[in-house]
DNA sequence: CCGTAGCATCTACAGCGTAGAGCGATGGTG
DNA sequence: CACCATCGCTCTACGCTGTAGATGCTACGG
């Protein structure tokens, strides 16, 4: 997988976190003296903070069992203790993830509309603080059908038919409203991240002249709007398009009690 | 990667397509004794179609390096020549793909909103005829900044603003409403591949149990669900999505000429 | 004291992407 | 004709991956 950089030396995660210097393996004494790191013991979470972090830190690629086995000051197969698969992993890291997003807060007494508003921003908070997850995010239901996904992915379903249930939706106009709505989350997400760029300092240059390698005469428009690709707001966009999609919901819920 | 079935024997990609015995590597004899398939000479357009169909037949995570050149009757190194990189192999693909996306026919004389409406279920087509490398039209672009993208997959999004601003939206315009086009289609397909099951007969069962699997007391509406999750008319919904998207983008180019 | 169970580790295997060198044919130039 | 560069391809090798299976260590109930 693209070799990263080869054997530097140092790298981030291929060293234990607690203890800076100490033989992650020693290989012929198992521990005995003390094993420090390694003596905490393993759990599900502590596993999966591990791995967001690592992801966090260095993108999906630099997950491997291995290298967050090292992390932990453990032996990359403990981990098959609390995942079962690589696979199985990843989805634990959206449940992590998605569990953060709390759709209907407690103390909150807004309109059905507030809510769902609230829940986009903090929803693009979220995710924009864990950018190397959205992929996960957005492929790993494709594999895993609906009734057997992790619970905590399900439960902000559960939260925005409840929401939209309570503003007076019949559940199948819930389910056509929570489609668009979470579609339109995921869309605009993915817009938004597509238009980031790493560097802006170094890349308003790359991205003008991307833009200016292409053929003048077949990219008219794309090249034109160059400029604007640069300042880019996804908070505001976000903002606007929420707003159309609920009028849009609103009418609905007013025109029509029942559909299909 | 999840290892698939161990060595069973004959697993279809293993082995060339053409000449149904003939051992691919002989090793010694470079191929002095007529190399049969391994003869015809590789491009571009052969290797991506045959990464295509590769991942059609066995999905994502079959398509690697030696598994393709095997099919291909080559060493695997050869493919190297046509695609730098499996990264830039995969990003090959979506351009494969999104080529075969034509926005704006030749001989269509309708309305603007007529041929985004097209152009929409042209997509939803296209797509679901290749729904293994959706990850790739998802994610492929978070890591690849826009103006370095290749050429093949920047052509719809030229099409598609031409469209735009041929209907009188103002290039800023433009770009919002682009956004808001293509970011409902994604956002749609996700959906849509999300509730697809693979097999009707057998997995209508898995996913009712899969349902009822949830604890009752904290999914109640989602189970409620469970019926309707069972028909789910793609077709339909993204026909219902694309129109009021539609109605909201006259809106805007009727009531503002100018906007940001 | 001996099981017994759970956690962690060791070892090993098949597969992966790909760097680097090499090989045979082709085609242009002397 | 001989020569040599170039192209398409193959070979070999390295370091990495996920993970099956056996093995050990530690703690606890009898």
């Amino acid at each position: 997988m693209s070799n990263r950089k080869a054997s530097v030396d140092a790298d981030p995660a291929d060293t234990p976190i607690d203890p800076p210097a100490d033989p992650p393996r020693v290989a012929g004494s198992t521990g005995r003296g003390k094993g420090r790191q390694g003596d905490v013991r393993l759990n599900r979470d502590v596993v999966l903070r591990a791995a967001l972090d690592l992801v966090d830190a260095e993108g999906l690629e630099a997950l491997s069992m291995r290298r967050l086995g090292n992390r932990l000051g453990k032996d990359p197969m403990a981990l098959y203790r609390y995942a079962e698969n690589r696979d199985a992993l990843l989805d634990g890291l959206t449940e992590l993830l998605l569990d953060q997003w709390i759709v209907a807060k407690a103390d909150d007494a807004s309109s059905w509309q507030g809510q769902l508003r609230e829940a986009a921003h903090d929803f693009r908070a979220l995710v924009l603080a864990h950018r190397h997850v959205v992929p996960l995010l957005v492929t790993r239901p494709l594999s895993t059908p609906m009734g057997l996904r992790p619970l905590g992915a399900l439960r902000p379903l559960e939260q925005i038919l409840a929401v939209l249930s309570s503003a007076g939706f019949e559940p199948a106009d819930a389910l056509h409203a929570y489609r668009a709505y979470y579609g339109f989350l995921i869309g605009h997400i993915l817009n938004e991240l597509e238009e980031f760029v790493v560097n802006p300092d170094e890349d308003e240059l790359g991205l003008k002249l991307g833009l200016h390698r292409l053929p003048k005469k077949d990219f008219p428009h794309l090249r034109e709007l160059a400029p604007m690709l640069l300042n880019y707001d996804g908070e505001a966009e976000l903002e606007q398009g929420i707003t159309i999609l609920l009028q849009g919901l609103e009418a609905q819920l007013r025109s029509a009690p029942t559909t299909d």
